[in-house]
DNA sequence: GTATCTGCAAAACATTTGCAATTCT
DNA sequence: AGAATTGCAAATGTTTTGCAGATAC
């Protein structure tokens, strides 16, 4: 993951504290890349960090979120998503095996028509069907 | 609203028994067209509906999604809001007011690449920003 | 030593479930 | 009467909040 370079000189960058909790957070989500929830989080570091608590994750995530590192991802109602690749990208789900893919969105890809006096900051595109693997 | 001819026939149509309950809430999404939560639904409702309860309102709702006559809106992490415009069609969430704006979508306009061999059946677009008025 | 960060416990919400009462035909 | 619908109360699950202790500079 060399696009980071080292993470906390990443987050110390842009004005984050690097922090063990924060780094190991950090580096999951780049490391996987699995778009997860804040529960699979906490559940993958709690082993190696005994004291993690999910209030540090849910804290640490919305930091990331403010500064811009993170992603917010609401493709279910049910599940909040995070993800570093701030990108413009989109998100494809599987219906059957609730995987995340990602896809390149090119600008001229999303001509949106009429929308010239709204000033856009965010852009989701949330696809949801069947994946090749489980076709 | 005759888009939808009267809403007990619209419901019969599809399979649902227009019971006082549904009339009124699928009555309440097309009259207003205001993206709202369960909340609101319950909320502006039960004036009229003293005995309303808001399992009813989460049952019918669930029930008219599952019948395709309304979308789930997740534009937004901490809340669910819903539409019975269910034509394709994107959402822009205004950050200042809060309102959500429907913008059209012609299938032209999302040329997304390298998905052959995904099979879609949902598509959200999901925009936010700044509208006109809070510019 | 003072700020910040962490994490426990409780609170606040949103949503779901079980079940009994009601309604409709 | 029988089947579906409604709505209460409780359970569940997720996220937030208050605060005390730990950590970092």
């Amino acid at each position: 993951m060399e696009k980071f370079g080292k993470v906390d000189e990443y987050l110390s960058v842009r004005g984050i504290k690097p922090s063990y909790q924060r780094i190991k957070v950090f580096d999951y989500l780049i490391r996987y890349r699995n778009h997860p929830t804040v529960d699979t989080i906490y559940k993958e570091l709690v082993g190696e960090i005994p004291t993690l608590s999910k209030t540090t994750v849910y804290n640490t995530l919305k930091l990331f979120h403010d500064k811009g590192i993170v992603l917010v991802i609401n493709i279910e109602d049910n599940e909040t998503r995070f993800d570093a690749d701030v990108s413009n990208h989109g998100h494809f789900k599987c219906i059957k095996c609730g995987e995340i893919y990602d896809f390149r969105l090119e600008a001229e890809n999303l001509n949106l028509p009429d929308l010239s006096d709204f000033k856009i900051d965010e852009q989701h595109i949330y696809l949801k069907g069947t994946c090749p693997k489980c076709e």
